[in-house]
DNA sequence: CTGTATCCATGGCGATACTG
DNA sequence: CAGTATCGCCATGGATACAG
């Protein structure tokens, strides 16, 4: 791979980025994780040898910086790499909008709720310390139970039961739940085809939708419409 | 490569995007080009085959269209196809705003020429029909003499010598015309430094700089300011 | 926790030649 | 002009184990 021999800035930053893993790797990053072991969560199926090969590569050419050995290391975007928002945004809206069919291998419960994480929206959560349970009908024994713990600013997920009581618990499958938060299925369309479900009191029920919310990128409109 | 395993829009859409040349021949696709032997040109470093390869998937995930074996056949963007020019751009201004060094393998003047020929603004030739000249004088002997033929609305870009008189002759190395064609240098500095000498009448003389002009990424503003 | 080392199979892709 | 056919290398990157 001798580069593409071309002038063009395109060519150029694609000889960079075209590299298997290198734009999600910049996703993470961008997103806010720091440390080796943050990224390999939201990447589990790269390898950690080539997760370090695209870390250097990515030092390197003045994307990321690394803190120096003497702390824990920790990896930060450089200005060049965090204006790579602009693409990484525009290959996220064009995805949404055009590739709405995801395949079983793209369905993850501990991407899904790793990703939900991120962006629970805390101040719509009672000030007191609330577990929401989430229940996959669909999923292997072992990832179909998740505990959502919200506590002030806290925000953890669990796979294993945190030993509160729960508010409410949400029974779906791992792939409505996916088209929720990624905007292919409303919430209201989700709840009154019963595709997602929630169990608790009447009040608490309705604000569920609202403590989960949906990916920012739920809002790009779907060229078909339709979408619920 | 069983795709990324992950539910990110960012990661279906790299899934598609991510393979080598395939941003490059939709770059092409969005410049234009719609025949075969067309997106050969701009992509001269890619083998015929791999071309082939890459416009089956692309046709086969709706980014274009092949037009029918009955007419000659043509490459056309879908609406999909053509919601890339957000990600194109992107790239493209990141691309040109980071990344200015270009190795002797990225200079390339039949794509310089090429690339030119594209935006010519014809509205500021003269009526009549005009000759530029542009020689380099770092490339091999080949490459070396280029002429732009303006003749109404049509642009030629020759290799060999049209035959007609010339109004004026560029006298640079393929390196310097490079960076002012990308903007890394302004053809004020250009020509105050000698990098670009034109020869002809004064008339003419001031005057191609913007029968030339330069490409559409070069406004975009660089992070160490001083460009030329 | 933060990576590196090693191994190996796969297949991507570059080069060339050739056909309708 | 518009591709397809074939070949073969070597690098990519997946898996696993291990080190600081």
């Amino acid at each position: 791979m001798p580069g593409y021999g071309q002038l063009c800035p395109v060519a150029k930053a694609m000889e960079i980025l075209d590299e298997r893993w290198t734009m999600l790797v910049v996703r993470e990053l961008l997103l806010g994780s720091t440390h080796f072991n943050e990224l390999r969560r939201g990447l589990p199926r790269m390898s950690p040898a080539l997760l370090s090969k695209r870390l250097h590569t990515l030092e390197r050419v003045g994307i990321i910086e690394r803190s120096g050995p003497t702390a824990r290391p920790a990896y930060t975007l450089t200005t060049k790499g965090r204006e790579l928002s602009t693409v990484v945004d525009a290959l996220g809206a064009w995805g949404v909008r055009w590739i709405g069919e995801l395949g079983e291998r793209d369905l993850d419960p501990h991407l899904l709720m790793w990703d939900m994480r991120r962006t629970i929206p805390v101040e719509r959560w009672p000030r007191s310390r609330t577990v929401l349970a989430v229940e996959f009908a669909d999923t292997a024994p072992r990832t179909s139970r998740w505990w959502i713990v919200v506590a002030g600013d806290d925000v953890d997920v669990c796979d294993v039961d945190p030993g509160h009581v729960t508010a409410a618990t949400v029974r779906t499958t791992l792939r409505a739940l996916t088209a929720v938060w990624r905007g292919d299925l409303s919430w209201p369309t989700a709840l009154r085809s019963g595709a997602v479900m929630v169990d608790g009191p009447p009040t608490t029920r309705r604000q569920v939708p609202h403590w989960l919310g949906q990916s920012l990128l739920s809002a790009v409109p779907r060229p078909a419409g339709v979408a619920g």
